[in-house]
Formats: C-alpha cells, sequence, structure tokens
DNA sequence: CATCGCGCTTAAAACGATTCAATAAACGGA
DNA sequence: TCCGTTTATTGAATCGTTTTAAGCGCGATG
C-alpha cells in the first residue's frame, strides 16, 4: 500500500440505507403497460412507431417520476453491446498521451462510448492483464497508444479472432492486421530542417530517435531527403541518436547528456534538431549550462509539440503533431470498424497518416554572426 | 466530425467471421460436470472446499483448453459487482491530472477493479452526462480530480443515495458528505516563503491563485503565517492575483502578464512565489523577456511540481505535492467504502491531507547583490 | 357471417453467469 | 440395519433487460 505521505485523517460516519433500485417492471407497473412496451418506448426501438403516443407520454412519465435509469449490464447482457471501448496506453506518464487522450474521450463521448482506461506502466505483462481485462468486459473496440512496444500481433490476436475492431495510434503493426493512425514523420523530418535551413543554418546538430521508437527513422529519413534535396551535406560527426530507453523522460536526459557531450567534443553548430520536445528541452538545458543563448547562439527545434513546449523558456520551435485529431481519427476507425462488424460486414483496414504543422516560435532565429560556430 | 488534418488512406480488406463465445455451459459440458460446479471452481468460491481435487483439475483443464473467458456482464448482472469505478475528470488537460490518473490506475489496478473515465472538459452539464452515465453502468465508487468546480454536493447526491462512495482530490465539498484528497496547502505556502526567505530575500512579490480555485486561499494562508512568524511584512505593492479562469493554461498567461505589469510599475523585487508551476513558468517568461536572469537577478518557486518544471530552462523551484500517492490514497478511500458498503456497514468519511515537499531546483538562489532590486 | 388486416400491446424466451437449497453417495457409529 | 454427518455435485431460480412471435379487439371487406 503506498502510503507514503504523512497524512492527518478527520472522520465522520455515513450511514448506509438499502439501495432502492427502480428497475423496468417498476415503470411497467407504475405505468400499467408491460415491461415489452416500456422498452420498446423508452429505446425508440423501431416498434415504437406503433406504440400509441399517449401510452409513450404515460410511460416516459413513470420513468422520469420514478427516476429510471436502465441497467446497463442487463441491457449488454441481452443485447450483446456494451457501448465501452478499451483504451490502452503503453505510459500514461508520456506526455504526448494527454492530449490524445482527451481527443479519444471526446469523441467516445459523442458517441456515446464509456473509455475504459488501461496503463500498461511500460510493462509487457501488464499489457497482457489489461487486454485480458478488457476482452473480459467485452468492449467493443481497443484503442492502443503508443510510440513503440513490445506488442507483436500474436497479443492481439485474440481481438481479431472476435473481430474486434483495433486502432493503434503512435505505432503500427507490420502486415495489415491493424488499423493506425500516424503522423506523417517524414514530412515533419523535412519540417523541421527546412525551416532550420532556410533561416541560414549550415552547421546542424541533430539527436535522432532511439531506434526502437518507430517515429526515429522516418523522421530520420524526412531530414536526408531534404538535405539531399537542397544540397545539403550532413556533417555526420553532427548527428548522435539516443539509446533505447523505456521512461518517457529519458528523451530530456538523453538530449541533455548527448548535447553535452557535443560540446565537449568542442563540435561546433548553429542549430540543433532534437528527435522530440523533451529532447530538445534537455539539450536547451545542456546549452544554457554551457553558457549558450537559445537561440541567439544555437537554434533548437523539436518535435511533437507537447504541453510543456509552448511554456518553456525560450518556448519552443517544433513540429506539431495533431494529437488530438489522432485521438478522434481513431475513434472514427473503430467506430466504423464497429458498425461494419455489426452488420457482420468486412472492414477496411486503414493506415491514417495526419500532416505534421510546424510551430515557429522562440528557440529558432536566423544564423548570426556571433553564432557558437566562431 | 474533426477531421482536419490531411490524411491519406491505405485499405486492405478484414474478414468477419461468426464470434465464437465459450460459455460457461460449454466448459460445463466438455468436462462432464455442471454449469454450477464450473462456477464454483472456476471462481474459487467457498464450495469449492468440498470439489474434489479431480473434479477442479478437469474443469481447469477444460476451461484453459476452450479458452474460457467469464462474460462479465452476466456476472454483473447476477452478483451485482461491477468491478468498475467511475473516474472523472474535471480537464484533463491540466497537467497535474496525468501523475494523479496514474496512481489511481495504478492502484485500481492491483485491486481488479476497472476505471472508466471521463472528462468533464470543465463543463457543468458534461459533468453531470458523464455522471449519469457512470450511475448506468453501475460503478462502484466514483473518483472526482478537480481543483475547482461548478459540482455542489446536489450533483453527487445520486451517489449518495446509492451508497456509493465518492472520494475527491485537489478539491472538496463543504461538509462531511464526501471523502477527499488534498495536499496540505497552507504547510506548502509557508514552504515556499520559507525557502526563499532563508536564502536572504526580502522584497519578494507574490502571485495569488485565482479566487475560484480551492487551494489559492489556504496556501496564502501558509504564506502569510510564514510571514508573521519570521516577523516579515508583506509588501502589499507586490501582491497580485490571478483572475478567475477556466483553461488550465491560464496559469501561464496570467503569470506572464501580471509579472509584466509588476516590471512596468518598476516594482522591485529579488524574488517571486507564484500559485502554481505554469504560473512560475509565465513569470519567468515575463522576467526573460524584460532581460532579466532567472534566477541571478530573480528566483521563482512554483507549487505543484508538474511534469514540465524539471525539464524547463531554468528548472523550477517547487512545493511538490504528491500527485500519485494523491490518487493512490483515493483508490484506498473509495476501495474501504466499497467494501464497507458491501458489507453493508457504515463507512467513514476522510478528508486525507498528504504533505507537500520542497523540492529545490535551478530557479532559486541566494540573493545576491546584483539582483533586479538595485 | 367469416375473414382479413391493422393498430397496439404483451408473453415468454433468451443472454451467461451466481447461488442456494436439495440431492446423492459414502461412511462410521450405535 | 438405520441414522447422522460429511463430502461432492447439481437443478433451478434469479439478475434486468431485449426481442420475437404472437395475441387481441375491431372495423372493413368479400
Amino acid at each position: 500500500m503506498p502510503d507514503d505521505a504523512g497524512h492527518r485523517d478527520g472522520g465522520v460516519k455515513r450511514t448506509s440505507g438499502k439501495g432502492i433500485t427502480v428497475t423496468m417492471r417498476d415503470v411497467a407497473q407504475t405505468s400499467g403497460f408491460s415491461p415489452a412496451t416500456v422498452s420498446i418506448v423508452l429505446n425508440n426501438a423501431p416498434l415504437a412507431q406503433y406504440i400509441a403516443p399517449a401510452t409513450k407520454k404515460k410511460i416516459e412519465e413513470a420513468a422520469r417520476k420514478l427516476g429510471y435509469r436502465p441497467n446497463a449490464m442487463a441491457r449488454f447482457l441481452r443485447s450483446k453491446r456494451t457501448h465501452s471501448v478499451g483504451v490502452m496506453l503503453i505510459d500514461i506518464t508520456d506526455p504526448f498521451c494527454t492530449p490524445i487522450l482527451r481527443g479519444i474521450e471526446n469523441s467516445l463521448y459523442q458517441a456515446s462510448y464509456a473509455p475504459i482506461l488501461a496503463d500498461a506502466h511500460n510493462q509487457k505483462n501488464r499489457f497482457e492483464r489489461a487486454l485480458e481485462m478488457l476482452l473480459e468486459r467485452h468492449v467493443e473496440a481497443l484503442i492502443v497508444v503508443a510510440n513503440w512496444t513490445f506488442v507483436d500481433i500474436h497479443v492481439l490476436a485474440d481481438f481479431n479472432k472476435r473481430n474486434i475492431p483495433v486502432a493503434t495510434i503512435g505505432w503500427e503493426l507490420p502486415g495489415d492486421t491493424v488499423s493506425s493512425v500516424m503522423v506523417d514523420n517524414e514530412a515533419g523530418g523535412r519540417l523541421a530542417l527546412e525551416h532550420l535551413y532556410k533561416l541560414g543554418h549550415r552547421k546542424i546538430a541533430f539527436i535522432r530517435g532511439p531506434k526502437m521508437l518507430i517515429d526515429s527513422a522516418p523522421r530520420w529519413k524526412g531530414i536526408q531527403k531534404f538535405a539531399s534535396s537542397a544540397g545539403y551535406e550532413i556533417d555526420q560527426t553532427l548527428v548522435t541518436q539516443l539509446p533505447d530507453g523505456l521512461d518517457p523522460s529519458s528523451g530530456f536526459d538523453g538530449g541533455f547528456r548527448l548535447t553535452e557531450e557535443l560540446l565537449q567534443k568542442r563540435r561546433k553548430f548553429t542549430a540543433l534538431v532534437a528527435f522530440d520536445d523533451l529532447t530538445a528541452l534537455g539539450a536547451i538545458r545542456a546549452l544554457t549550462k554551457a553558457g549558450i543563448k537559445v537561440p541567439d547562439q544555437c537554434s533548437v527545434a523539436g518535435f511533437d509539440d507537447v504541453a510543456l513546449s509552448a511554456m518553456s523558456s525560450p518556448s519552443l520551435t517544433t513540429v506539431r503533431q495533431p494529437l488530438e485529431t489522432m485521438g478522434n481519427l481513431a475513434v472514427n476507425v473503430i467506430l466504423e470498424g464497429i458498425t461494419a462488424s455489426q452488420e457482420k460486414r468486412d472492414w477496411t483496414i486503414s493506415h491514417q497518416r495526419t500532416s505534421p504543422e510546424l510551430v515557429i516560435r522562440e528557440s529558432t532565429r536566423a544564423v548570426s554572426l556571433s553564432s557558437a560556430d566562431d
């Protein structure tokens, strides 16, 4: 029991009375009709068109008067529809989860679905146990938010077997077994470098993402592509790469350390492209510590546009992922899957790519004479 | 439908087959026993002590072979236990929610409860509709995460009426109707000022929290108490207050603006105590913009220790709320309520206070001669 | 007059588990 | 032999809905 912090306790008793449960039968009784009719009316089922308006009114009145609330479990049991969706976060601590989660919750809410939350804590066994739980609860779909993962198709096989639509955000499985929503990382990488290049920077350092992260390769590819298209040659001595690490904040530490190393080696650069925002913040910390001013002496660009980026000083120029929108999209995808599955139709596995957007803030600036490369 | 970002679509068909549902009856049949026995064995019910070991083994084997997974809905319907807990966030965007959420999820997971998530978006009607949804789903308890709210007891009355335990985090209702978990704000306020005072600061600016937030008053009270106990007189011309605002990031803007105003009025101060971390970051932004170095010329202290605080430059000295622990505590509280309610006992409404902790980072420093007050 | 159709409503069977009272077998003791 | 107790298992009711096929009254039609 985590019970560390000293805490005091004020205490007052609360009496527990008997739970008064109003069932449909009660509504039926007080309204003078049968449960069947009540059900039909209250759900506005197809048959409701034949029900006399007077009847409807009476039933609705009775329901309101009694404060009737349908029992979701009973309903689910019969209708086989739980109206819930599993939302699995690989690590809720990652700041990039939050906006996605909002997007998911919001779209689900609009569609009258309830999200059942699970946080895998970056652990495979928790991931699997949570999936198990979601299956038992008969979620109608699953959304997985991750930017890396240990998970292979195997683990999601049970979902496929039961025709439960699955969508991943920020990560995708090889093959066409599971739908996914990702930002166009390549375009994003391109945007970042293009921005700095246009500002006149020619000595640019890069902190690549860890190999484990699916985003790393395409972002780097976008950078390379822009470089070659612009005739810019990347100085390999200015290229570093984050080690694999699970903790979301490892990007910050990594960015800090790699930048320090770069500085210790007396490498000269006027700009730095970081794998993501946390890495960029780590880099800025290292630069600041070394007395190098951002952006005056060195520009820094990040990726993601997490909440912090706008609030750090200097605020961070970054490539924004439309995170909330990605959450919305994932919900659209699984919703489509659900209706298809309901109608015993096939549905389409889709791989959506959202467009990243360059957000220019304070951390980047046109190259100046007084830059760190002198 | 939010569908803004340009996105492409790759598509492959997925065939939907018939859903193979393994029920308890199936297990009963293949194992050669009755559903009743199967239930008893698989749940390790009291009666299981009388079941022959051989029988148990056979049943468990059959269940495993068939890949039997109990249908949670059916179980819930009969046993009246949903094993789910509603988690209502007043605004998921608030960075202080994330660690709390992790704490909640984690403790719930340990106790085999599933969190059903709801995000009120700071809107009363969404709050209420979400509560409705949670009631229909028969959550066994409710946890509300908020630092302010429009909600009065009235809205939670339905929960009380049904004896569903409720706990709030970061906020509490007047009276003893609902349990709560909060940081000891007064102690926290004291810690912040004490820290700066001990560093030698005597010209200290304050940005008080908005009246609407429940945290504001006690934090200020703690500050005042320390001041008077230390014989330090607060300069009222250095005291400002954030306006009420719903958006979680309004603290940042407010901190920025109020600090700018202070500077424009040419008020001299060597340190600033901000209501919370975002406010502090806003203040730092303003100071930096005005050419005042933090912490060299002005120290800044925040409150909360949200994730950003460690990563901003300079990193933020702050008063930490044990957020994750508070999530854990809230779960303990409602768990106790649930068992009590189950056993038709009364349970205790408790008001927990966790101890804040001073986290000293880069943004504060002993007062120096070259400070901004010269 | 029988029959049909129509408009409105409902009986009753699920859904998949849990739970309790009941039963059956086995066994020892009187 | 009979009874009481313990051990092992199960039948059947139940939870609160949804849903399908059927029921009923009644005016219209042939």
